[in-house]
RNA sequence: GCCCUGGUGGUGGAAUUGGUAGACACGCGGGACUUAAAAUCCCGUGGACAGCAAUGUCCGUGCGGGUUCAAGUCCCGCCUGGGGCACCA
C-alpha cells in the first residue's frame, strides 16, 4: 500500500482527540512554554490557504517544545464580535450570534483537518457572555482608576477623590485631558455632578466631548487605526470629523511606557518602528507669547526652541479658542469666513489639499519674549488644533511649512542657523551654528536647544516638554454586536453597573439598525434600563443604560490572559497566571501593529499595575508571518465582443482584463474553456482565440479574496494531498515572515518527499525496518538533519529545515537504509512538521503510545565529522581545485601538502607565492 | 519628505555571517520501465567561449566606486520593490 494520507490523518486526528493529547497542565514541574496565534475573526468566507500559515508555524514550535519536555500552552479561540456579522444581520435579520456560531463551526472543521495541536478545552469566544463579563469588569476597573504620574501607575480613583478633598489639585500629578487647578474648598463645594465631570478628566475610561472619526455609511465612530487615508478600513467608506460625547481610553497615560517597553521585547525592528511612529514622541518646549493689548497668552509647542529668534509670525489653528477674542474688528469678517471654510473641509480634503496654502491675518500682534518686537498673528489650517497647543511660532527660515506660508503671504524670513540658503527653501537640518540670536550665538543647534529651554524656564515663559502624537482611543461604537458598556446614568452621571450584575448581556432588539432618532441599536431594546438593586429592568423602571458597545479590540486586548485559566470564575486564576506568566511566542500578521498589538500592551500594563498581570509586557517574542497572496488568473476579452484571446496574442487586440476562477486553470496556465463557459451565464457563447491549440491566461499577484476568484481552500489541498503535505508545503514556500504568492504547482515536490520517506519504512504493505547497526554515512545523513532542524527552530527558518529533510531522505534512499537506529529518530524529527505521518510511522515501529512527548533526538557533532576535509585551493582568491587532507592536519602541514601538489605547481608556473593563507576547515588561498 | 525592509537563474528560494554563489524544490530538456498512461527512477539545466571528449577559460548576486589575499555578505554614492508615519510644529 502506498502512503495513504487519508486513512493516516483521519486515524491520528481521532486518536489525539480521544486521548486529549495536547492538554496543557496548569500545574507542572516541567518548564512552561506559551505559544499563541492571533485568534481569527470567523468570517463567512471560511479559511483560505493563507490563514493557516501562522498556525502551522506555531504548531511546529508547540510540538517541538513538547518533544523538548516543555509543558506547552497552545490555545485557540475566536474574536467573534465584529462588524461583518452585524451587517449580515442587518441584511438578513438573522441574529449575529447565530451566523457567528455557524461560521465558528466551519472554521473549527477546517482547522481540525490540518491537524493542529490546540488545547481546545481552553477555547474562548469574545462574544460569549462567560468571556465578556470579564471584558466588562476590566472596563469598570479602568473607569475606577486614574494614572498617577508620580508613581507611574494606575491607582484607585477613590485615592484621587481623597486627595482632592484634602488639598485640591495641589501636589497631584495625573494623566488628564485638561490641566485643571482647584483647591480643596472648591472641590468640596462642587455638586456631585460637577465633581463627576472633573473626575472624567482623570479616569482611564472616561466620557468626553471629542472630535471623532465618524463614518456615516457604517453609522459608527472609528478609532484612528481603523481609518486609512480618510476611508474606513472595513468597507472603504468616507470618514468625516465630528464632535461627539464619547467613551474613550486614556492610552496616552501609558505613552512613555509603551515606548520604553519596546526595548525589552523580542519583536522585529519594523514592527517596533511602526509603533514608535504611531506613539510619535517629540521633545521640545512649551513657550508662552504675550499679546499686545490682551492679558491672554498664546502657548506654543516647538521642537526647535533654538530658532526662537527666527520666529517672525504666529499661526493659530482655525479652531483655536483665542481666535475670536484677539481678532481686530476690521479683520473679523475675513477671519469668520476663513474659519467656516476650514470647518467645511473634511480630514480627507485637507490631506488632498496639502499644496494649497491658506491663511488669514487676525490683525493682532504678539510680543517676542526675547526681542520684544511685535509679530503678526495669523490663522491657518496647516496648524492642527489637536496637536500640541494648536498654535505655532512660525520660523520660516527653518521649517518648510512655515516657509511656504511666509512666501505665500510675504512675511519675513529670518535665518538663525548657518548652513542653508533661505532664498530658495527652508533649512531644516538639525545642525549648524546659531546666529542672529543674542545669547545663543555661536552655539551648535544641540547645545542651543538646551540653553534656550533653560532660559525659557528661568524667565518663566514655559518649560521643556514632551509631546506624543498618540491620541486617546475612542471606545464606544454605535453598534449592536459588541460588548455592552456596563454603565448607567443616574441624573446624567455615569455610574458603574454592580459586579454582581455582570455579565451585562446583550439585549434582544427588533432590528440591528440605529433608531429613527439616530440612537444606537441597543436603544431599541425593550429591557435596557438598570436598577442597582435588581439589575437590568424594562423601559421606564430604572435608569438608562449606556447604548454604545465596545469596539472590536476590547476582547482581543486581554484574551491571551484568559487562556491561562479559561474556566475560572474570576478574571484570571492567580496561581495559573503566576505559572504561565506571559506569552513566550506570539504569531500573527503585522496589520495589527497599531491596533491590537498596541491596545493589548496598554491593557496589559494597566492590569500589571493592578497586580493581575505578572509581567510588564504581554508578548515576549513576536513573529509576523507574511501574507500568502493569491495568484489570480486573468483572461483578455476583445473590446466590444464576447471573444477572448489567449495570453500570448493579447497585444494584437484591444482588450480588457477579466478575472477567471483559478480553479479553472491548470498549472501550465491553460484555461479549461468548457468550464469557463459554464462558469458564468454571459460566457456561454463566448469565442476563444487560441495559441498553439491552447488558451492561456495571464497571472497577477493580488490579495487572496473571493472578489478576484483566486481563493485556494485548504480543504481541497488536504483532500488531494493531505494535511501533512499542506503543512510542509506552506512552510517550504519561503521565509515565514515574507509575503509570497500561492502556487499550487510546487506542491508535488513536497508530496513526493513524504511518499519517498514513507517508502523507507514500508513497502508493499510490509515493514522494512531492520535492527542492523547504522554506518557512518547513514549517521551523518541523520545527524546533519537533526542539527539543521534544531538550529532552525530558533530562527523559524522552516523552509530550510524541509530542504534538509529532503536531502536526508534522498541520501537514505540511495543508501537503501531502513535501519531502526536511523528511522526512529527521523520519525520524531518529522513529528512537528508532518505529525500524522510521524505518528503512523512511530506506531509501525512498534510503539504503543503516541509520539508527541517522546524526547527529541539530540544531534552528535561526532557523526558530522569527516575523515578528511576538502580544501578548496584558490589563487588570488579564485578557486582552482580541491584537495583532500586529513581532518586534524595542522595549518602548516596543510600548506605543505598543498604547495607540493602537482596542480599547484602547474598554476604557479614556477613563480614563488607572495603569501599563503590557510583558513582551517575552509580554504587555502595562494597569492601569486 | 522622514523611518524601517528587501533586490541572487525561467520560478520559489539557499549560502555556517567575509571563505567553493545558485543548496532544496518547481519548471524545462533527455533517457529507463510500460502496449499506453499514471507512478517511479536516472542524467542535464546561470551565461558566454574553446574542445570529439574528459575538461578548461572568462563573465555573473539592482547600478557605480572602495576596503580585502578573498565581497551576495563590510564601507561610500545612486536606482528600485514593499511597509510605516506625515501640514505632528
Amino acid at each position: 500500500m502506498e502512503y495513504n494520507f487519508k486513512d493516516i490523518e483521519a486515524r491520528w486526528q481521532k486518536y489525539w482527540q480521544q486521548n486529549n493529547t495536547f492538554k496543557a497542565e496548569d500545574r507542572s514541574t516541567k518548564p512552561k512554554y506559551y505559544v499563541l496565534d492571533m485568534f481569527p475573526y470567523p468570517s463567512g468566507a471560511g479559511l483560505h490557504v493563507g490563514h493557516p500559515l501562522g498556525y502551522i508555524a506555531s504548531d511546529i514550535i508547540a510540538r517541538y517544545k513538547r518533544h523538548r519536555g516543555f509543558n506547552v500552552l497552545h490555545p485557540m479561540g475566536y474574536d467573534s464580535f465584529g462588524l461583518p456579522a452585524e451587517q449580515y444581520a442587518i441584511q438578513t435579520g438573522q441574529h449575529p450570534a447565530l451566523t457567528t456560531k455557524k461560521n465558528i463551526q466551519r472554521y473549527r472543521r477546517q482547522l481540525d483537518k490540518i491537524g493542529f495541536s490546540f488545547d481546545w478545552d481552553r477555547e474562548v469566544r469574545t462574544s460569549s457572555p462567560d468571556f465578556y463579563r470579564f471584558t466588562q469588569e476590566i472596563f469598570l476597573r479602568l473607569f475606577n482608576t486614574w494614572f498617577n504620574k508620580k508613581t507611574g501607575k494606575a491607582e484607585p480613583i477613590a485615592d484621587l477623590i481623597a486627595a482632592f478633598s484634602f488639598s485640591g489639585t495641589e501636589g497631584v500629578e495625573a494623566a488628564a485631558s485638561e490641566d485643571l487647578h482647584f483647591t480643596a474648598e472648591d472641590w468640596n463645594m462642587y455638586s456631585e455632578e460637577a465633581q463627576e465631570k472633573i473626575l472624567q478628566n482623570y479616569r482611564l475610561a472616561y466620557r468626553a466631548e471629542s472630535t471623532v472619526n465618524w463614518c456615516p455609511a457604517l453609522g459608527t465612530v472609528l478609532a484612528n487605526d481603523e481609518v486609512k487615508d480618510g476611508l474606513s478600513e472595513r468597507g472603504g467608506h468616507p470618514v468625516v470629523q465630528k464632535k461627539m460625547m464619547q467613551w474613550s481610553m486614556r492610552i496616552t497615560a501609558y505613552a512613555q511606557q509603551l515606548l520604553d517597553g519596546l526595548e525589552e521585547v523580542d519583536w522585529n525592528e519594523s514592527l517596533k518602528e511602526t509603533q514608535r511612529n504611531w506613539i510619535g514622541r517629540s521633545e521640545g518646549a512649551r513657550v508662552e507669547f504675550s499679546l499686545q493689548g490682551h492679558t491672554e497668552k498664546i502657548e506654543v509647542f516647538t521642537t526647535r526652541p533654538d530658532t526662537i529668534f527666527g520666529a517672525s509670525f504666529m499661526v493659530l489653528a482655525p479652531e483655536h479658542p483665542l481666535v475670536d477674542g484677539i481678532t481686530v474688528p476690521e479683520y473679523a469678517g475675513a477671519v469668520k469666513k476663513y474659519k467656516e471654510q476650514a470647518a467645511r473641509k473634511t480630514e480627507r480634503d485637507r490631506m488632498a489639499d496639502v499644496k494649497t496654502i491658506s491663511g488669514q491675518f487676525t490683525g493682532a500682534y504678539a510680543i517676542h519674549p526675547f526681542t520684544q518686537k511685535s509679530i503678526p498673528v495669523w490663522v491657518g489650517d496647516y496648524v492642527l488644533a489637536s496637536y500640541g497647543t494648536g498654535a505655532v511660532m512660525a520660523v520660516p527660515a527653518h521649517d518648510s511649512r512655515d516657509y511656504a506660508f511666509a512666501r505665500q503671504f510675504e512675511l519675513p524670513v529670518l535665518p538663525v542657523v548657518e548652513g542653508g540658503d533661505v532664498s530658495k527653501e527652508a533649512f531644516e537640518a538639525k545642525e549648524g551654528t546659531v546666529v542672529n540670536s543674542d545669547f545663543l550665538n555661536g552655539l551648535q543647534v544641540g547645545e542651543a536647544i538646551h540653553k534656550a529651554i533653560a532660559q525659557i524656564e528661568e524667565m518663566g515663559l514655559g518649560e521643556g516638554k514632551i509631546n506624543y502624537r498618540l491620541r486617546d482611543a475612542v471606545f464606544g461604537r454605535q453598534r449592536y454586536w459588541g460588548e455592552p458598556i456596563p454603565i448607567y446614568y443616574k441624573e446624567g452621571i455615569p455610574m458603574p453597573v454592580k459586579a454582581e450584575h455582570l455579565p451585562l448581556s446583550l439585549p434582544e432588539v427588533d432590528a440591528y439598525l440605529p433608531t429613527e432618532e439616530g440612537e444606537p441599536p441597543l436603544a431599541r431594546a425593550a429591557a435596557w434600563e438598570y436598577d442597582p438593586e435588581k439589575g437590568v429592568v424594562a423601559k421606564g423602571e430604572g435608569y438608562p443604560l449606556e447604548t454604545t458597545t465596545m469596539p472590536g479590540w476590547a476582547g482581543s486586548s486581554w484574551y491571551y490572559l484568559r487562556y491561562m485559566s479559561p474556566q475560572a470564575g474570576k478574571l484570571v486564576d492567580e496561581e495559573a497566571v503566576r505559572y504561565w506568566q506571559e506569552v513566550d511566542l506570539y504569531v500573527g500578521g503585522s496589520e495589527h501593529a497599531t491596533g491590537h498589538l498596541l491596545y493589548s500592551r496598554f491593557w496589559h500594563k494597566f492590569l500589571h499595575d493592578l497586580e493581575i498581570a505578572p509581567t510588564t509586557e504581554p508578548f515576549r517574542k513576536l513573529i509576523n508571518q507574511g501574507m500568502i497572496l493569491g495568484n489570480s488568473a486573468v483572461v483578455y476579452r476583445v473590446e466590444g465582443k464576447n471573444t477572448f484571446v489567449s495570453y500570448g496574442l493579447r497585444k494584437q487586440y484591444k482588450t480588457t482584463k477579466i478575472h477567471a476562477d483559478v480553479a479553472l486553470v491548470n498549472s501550465s496556465d491553460e484555461l479549461d474553456v468548457e468550464g469557463f463557459k459554464a462558469w458564468r451565464d454571459d460566457l456561454g457563447n463566448a469565442e476563444f482565440i487560441l495559441e498553439d491549440g491552447k488558451f492561456k491566461v495571464g497571472r497577477e499577484v493580488e490579495k487572496m479574496s473571493k472578489r478576484w476568484y483566486n481563493v485556494v481552500n485548504p480543504d481541497d489541498i488536504c483532500a488531494q494531498y493531505g494535511a501533512d503535505t499542506l503543512r510542509m508545503y506552506e512552510m517550504f514556500l519561503g521565509p515565514l515572515e515574507q509575503s509570497k504568492p500561492w502556487n499550487t504547482a510546487g506542491i508535488s515536490g513536497v508530496h513526493g518527499f513524504l511518499r519517498k520517506l514513507y517508502r523507507l519504512y514500508v513497502q508493499n504493505d510490509s515493514l522494512l525496518v531492520n535492527e542492523e547497526k547504522a554506518d557512518k554515512k547513514e549517521l551523518k545523513a541523520l545527524h546533519t538533519l537533526l542539527k539543521k532542524v534544531t538550529e532552525d527552530m530558533n530562527t523559524f527558518s522552516f523552509n530550510t529545515s524541509i530542504s534538509a529533510f529532503m536531502i536526508c531522505v534522498n541520501e537514505l534512499t540511495e543508501l537503501r537504509c531502513s535501519k531502526r537506529e536511523i528511522l526512529e529518530p527521523l520519525a520524531i524529527c518529522l513529528s512537528p512538521f508532518a505529525p500524522h505521518l510521524a505518528e503512523e510511522l512511530w506506531h509501525k515501529l512498534g510503539h504503543a503510545t503516541g509520539i508527541s512527548r517522546v524526547d527529541f533526538p539530540a544531534y552528535n557533532e561526532a557523526h558530522l565529522e569527516e575523515d578528511a576535509f576538502v580544501y578548496p585551493v584558490a589563487f588570488n582568491g579564485k578557486m582552482r581545485f580541491k584537495q583532500e587532507l586529513p581532518r586534524n592536519a595542522s595549518k602548516e602541514s596543510v600548506e605543505k601538502e598543498v604547495m607540493q601538489n602537482e596542480k599547484t605547481k602547474h598554476y604557479l608556473e614556477g613563480k614563488t607565492p607572495k603569501k599563503v593563507i590557510v583558513v582551517p576547515g575552509k580554504i587555502v588561498n595562494i597569492v601569486v
